[in-house]
DNA sequence: CACCCTA
């Protein structure tokens, strides 16, 4: 009990724990890497269609995973929701959270691009760390689901910059139809 | 579209 770990649990539909674990648990591997909790699925719970998930670490650690998380949440969501405009339009409020989705998934990429090897994320890098687990910002959980600029944007003003060029051909293409089937690639980079 | 990992 050194370390000063908490845990927090979360319930993820089984349609979304696809996504989070990814094809052979990539994702998942990739995010307990990149925010060094301990993150436990647990199996179908019966009779709920949810998976319990466990995560345990650092409040740091654990507000990094649920970050990634609720982003790759957010891009299913918001791809289902493209599937049936038809019928929904952008009435529930996603013309909000659609370019909030592309700014969690670009934070992921400037998390990765803080650390010197492209191969594999280095959790132990003194750089990333500095990053992720800077003491002036203590990111709250609230603030994560209300999620509106990540605190690292901030920090990075010329990787905020090249995020905005690559914003461009994302609202250029949010034109309430037409999203289908590639803009979701570009939403799940992992 | 589904992806099923680790304790």
């Amino acid at each position: 009990a050194s370390a000063p770990t908490s845990s927090q649990e979360l319930a993820i539909p089984n349609d979304f724990i696809g996504c989070i674990i990814g094809r052979q648990g990539s994702k998942i591997n990739e995010i307990r890497q990149v925010s060094g909790a301990h993150i436990k699925i647990a199996s179908a719970t019966d009779g709920s269609a949810m998976r319990q998930v466990t995560i345990t670490g650092s409040p740091t650690s654990i507000s990094v995973a649920q970050y990634l998380i609720n982003a790759l949440e957010m891009a299913k969501y918001t791809m289902q929701a493209a599937s049936s405009a038809a019928t929904v339009d952008l009435n529930m409020g996603f013309s909000q959270s659609t370019p909030t989705a592309s700014t969690a998934a670009t934070s992921m990429a400037v998390l990765a691009a803080t650390t010197p090897a492209p191969t594999t994320i280095n959790v132990h890098s003194p750089s990333t760390l500095s990053a992720i687990q800077n003491p002036h910002y203590a990111i709250p959980v609230s603030s994560l689901l209300g999620m509106k600029s990540l605190p690292v944007l901030a920090v990075h003003p010329a990787a905020a910059s090249s995020l905005t060029q690559g914003l461009s051909p994302y609202t250029a293409k949010m034109t309430t139809s037409g999203v289908k089937k590639s803009e979701r690639q570009k939403f799940a980079p992992y």
